[in-house]
DNA sequence: ACAAAAGTGTTACGAGTACACCCATGG
DNA sequence: CCATGGGTGTACTCGTAACACTTTTGT
């Protein structure tokens, strides 16, 4: 069943940079290719907007789709619509960007668990069309999104410590922090609080725990 | 000529939000439009994207047909995808904003000036499509980069005194500055330099011409 | 008792804000 | 000489940054 237009069209996609913050190194989540072009090359998960549903709500099933994830923070990041992005056909991207609390979170790929890994951001192999300037600009958007805003707790689960949220700071940044100042900061800006639950592991004292106020709220600072 | 896909496939457009500054007013620059949908309503400046061309380019084109300008201060603003922005066919549009300085500025409309005006942002008709919320936005977007950049300069004309520039603070801002506070942020940053001219016009003394040091740049603070 | 991370307060510095008077010109 | 906007310096405030020791637990 064919659709004609007078005019030339662009085909429009959603690709999404979904980050994760693990073992000290934040984390982008690609997926390997299975067709042309660019077969076998890493690539952001994302696909075609359907005729029916808005770009927004193409980048939460995509996003869906590729992790089994709902709910999870997503905010556009820039359109890129450079005529010769794909050899296919003319492709307009719009980038999207999202943050996944590391909480037991299995990938659900296609087939294999071996098309969809996690990679550490310093560390990426040259990736298919322009998806490494996608990334870049992710990269940089996040960043100076955690300077004035609370987005960094979306990377948090339900429940912390204060030296983990700490640590998740300066994991993302690049800056470390000091304790005591971190500590002030983020208890002057209102948005968690204590859970009542300490959490003991190793040979030391326990930490207490504390979650959101208003879990998935992003606030802006200043 | 008929082009045919085995996919349905959305138009995409440019929308620009052209922001000007004149009469101590922040104004935006409105088309009326001349067929349907929503035919004699006003709406932004903005068009098809044509499908050999890049996005950024097509903004840069629109603008220059609407105003005759090039070389203007432009940047992507967001992604508008609804299904239902567009009653005809499924459009999605790339929005921009753009600063223009109002030297001499005479717009090129169609074919009639009364088809294209500045608007002052506070009292602005209401407009077709989701005009009016990506107005909205871009409003937004310049206020807060006012805050934390130099984009404010780039209203100016090529030589201005410190008492415009601090008028067309007070202007986009909405908030009065004080005169010594601002001459010392705005020369500590470091981004113009006296022309050796004056400006004499009235009764009172001559006022130092300036220029920026770097036009069209934009320098981003803190 | 010792190793290891949790938790806690005070001082110093710098940026931003408040504030008032003299200067140069045209009429 | 007077009305009008141009131009200049200092003191205070507040948020940010630097900095070290005690507490609680497991082994």
């Amino acid at each position: 069943m064919p659709y004609t237009y007078t005019h030339p069209h662009p085909a429009v996609t959603t690709d999404i940079v979904v980050f994760t913050v693990e073992t000290q190194a934040l984390k982008v989540l690609l997926i390997r290719r299975k067709g042309p072009p660019h077969e076998g090359q890493w690539a952001l998960p994302g696909g075609f907007v359907r005729i029916d549903e808005s770009v927004d709500a193409c980048a939460v099933r995509e996003l869906e789709e590729e992790t089994g994830l709902k709910g999870i923070y997503l905010e556009q990041l820039y359109t890129f619509g450079d005529p010769d992005r794909d050899t296919r056909e003319r492709v307009i991207s719009v980038a999207y960007y999202a943050l996944v609390p590391l909480q037991g979170l299995e990938l659900r790929s296609g087939t294999d668990a071996a098309d969809a890994a996690w990679w550490t951001v310093g560390g990426l192999p040259v990736l298919a069309f322009d998806h490494g300037r996608i990334v870049t600009m992710a990269r940089a958007r996040l960043t100076a999104k955690m300077e004035y805003s609370t987005v960094g707790l979306l990377f948090m689960p339900d429940s912390f410590t204060l030296s983990d949220l700490q640590g998740l700071y300066e994991t993302v940044s690049g800056r470390p922090r000091d304790k005591r100042n971190f500590r002030k900061w983020i208890l002057s800006l209102d948005v968690v609080e204590e859970t009542g639950e300490r959490k003991a592991e190793g040979a030391h004292r326990p930490a207490m725990l504390y979650r959101m106020k208003t879990p998935g709220n992003v606030k802006i600072i200043k």
